[in-house]
DNA sequence: AGCGGTAATACCTTGTCGGTATCACCAACT
DNA sequence: AGTTGGTGATACCGACAAGGTATTACCGCT
């Protein structure tokens, strides 16, 4: 039982004539009168009776009518669907991204594109900057949103870089240092500092110790929190100094803590990364929908 | 897009492997290469990532492989339904009836019927005898349980002889012809009859007429109501002597009242009868069920 | 009786599908 | 590193089925 066949049928029994319906398939009628009657062969009973000059629809003509209806209408639906799941324009995209710093930029890029592909699901999963590398590696995330890491790990993975911060401290209002400008790295020497664990992320938790190695001293770590709020909490009770992207300046509510960039300055970066690999169009949108909104600003 | 193509497209999906899938498919790997690679063309896009060595199903492929596997699911499905539509397990029967007479012989047919074709609907119509065959000769109908009519409007109709019965005259059971025997149709002369209303049913009505008439005298017709059990109301509240078909004994309660042929009988018969026209399969089971019951007893 | 229109049949042509042989490529194992 | 086995793709060929043309058989309607 071919589509084709059905397709034959179902003109047969709308227009209740072969030869209406061949012109109307645009075959001559014998092909068409073959065609039915293979099928009728092959389903071992008649589906259409024929006295000669009138065509009626058997019950079991009607019955595979019904059937033929929806199989056909299916058929060209699910032809669409993968035309449009090519395109990008339907299915999932599984998108990782790391907390906080990527969470504005995140809103922004996706309050459009699911204007632009009502369609798609997007699943977001929040993870460290590594354990997004490694999904987007192993093809359990489509598209990463997440820091460039010092590993190998990149092999066969794209990335576009998104945005470039400086590393910043972040001071209670009343602090000594909260004037001096520009600050230096080396203001911090002996200062406890709050940073983020390093399992939070390697890239920059490792950035800051080279900052501070950079200035010539070691940093004294008095807190590595696991959650960036965390290390704004422990600064605002004058725990010490944090030292976070400036992006975090977006967490901090009234005007208790001020973010000042660390110079020389060390900047960390914010990247799309994907897979070559496990290529997914929706993915592909979304990078171009990015890069669009770069470019306009 | 074709069922084969998408059946061959599924293989190899399912085994992302071509050799393997041609092996399942008993054709040979490079008919299974071009066949996959015309359905991509036709729908524009890759659906198999080929890395030469390994076979992935791109986002698009996924789509069309669960979409395939409804539609494959659903063909075969659709031509089981035909063929049991065919052999008259499945569908609908619609039989037309009429009241009392013929729903003791119903109820034990379609309880059979219903075990032995569940999948079946069975529709029922209680109409007037001679609607009914009106019914079946539209086609309104496939099957009817009806009495015989004397009109041109069995053309085309086959019908089979289910019962004769006699006409019997039904009598309160103190009346003085209640112990009559044989009672004859002359006996009634001048008395009050209550026959049912012609309209309910042209053959029976004037067959009641006729047995009169043949014993030489013109009936009296007290009343002809529409619902044969007021035919009895009547007799038991003494109003007169009804003349129904001997089946009607089985709406009667009590002793009240006796039925007693009448001399010479005159049959009454029930027939079922369908259209060769508009033939259903499912009433061509119901027939042969009616047939093998009444040999059986 | 004859005409117009129906579907079926007979026969031919062509396109498509499947098969065989072969190639190009990669991976894994000497 | 070279070899071997296995992958999918390509080229070419043959067979068969799908479609076309011509014709027939049959029916309803003038």
């Amino acid at each position: 039982m071919e589509l084709r066949t059905l397709r034959y049928f179902q003109a047969v029994a709308e227009e209740l004539s072969f030869s209406r319906a061949a012109e109307r398939l645009h075959i001559a009628q014998p092909a068409l009168s073959r065609a039915v009657r293979d099928l009728e062969e092959e389903l071992g009973t008649p589906l259409l009776a024929r006295n000669k000059h009138k065509v009626r629809v058997t019950p079991a003509g009607a019955v595979l009518l019904r059937e033929t209806g929806v199989l056909l209408g299916l058929a060209e639906e699910a032809a669409r669907k993968v035309q449009r799941t090519a395109l990008g324009q339907e299915g999932e995209l599984r998108l990782g991204y790391i907390g906080p710093p990527t969470r504005d930029f995140l809103a922004g890029v996706l309050r459009e594109f699911r204007i632009r592909y009502p369609r798609v699901t997007v699943i977001l999963e929040e993870r460290t900057p590594e354990r997004v590398w490694e999904m987007v590696l192993k093809g359990r995330l489509d598209l990463g949103l997440t820091r460039p890491v010092t590993a190998g790990e990149r092999l066969g993975l794209e990335t576009l870089l998104l945005r470039e911060e400086p590393l910043c401290a972040v001071l209670p209002s009343g602090h000594p240092l909260a004037k001096v400008e520009p600050l230096e790295w080396s203001a911090l020497r002996g200062q406890p500092l709050i940073v983020l664990a390093r399992r939070e992320g390697v890239g920059l938790h490792d950035r800051v110790l080279l900052g501070c190695q950079r200035a010539g001293f070691p940093p004294t770590l008095a807190h590595t929190p696991s959650i960036v709020g965390t290390v704004l909490t422990y600064v605002e009770s004058g725990a010490g100094i944090g030292v976070v992207p400036e992006s975090v300046a977006t967490l901090a509510g009234a005007d208790t803590m001020v973010f000042k960039p660390l110079h020389p300055v060390e900047p960390v970066s914010l990247v799309l990364v994907w897979n070559r690999e496990h290529e997914n169009p929706v993915g592909e949108a979304f990078c171009s929908l990015v890069r669009e909104l770069m470019a306009a600003g």
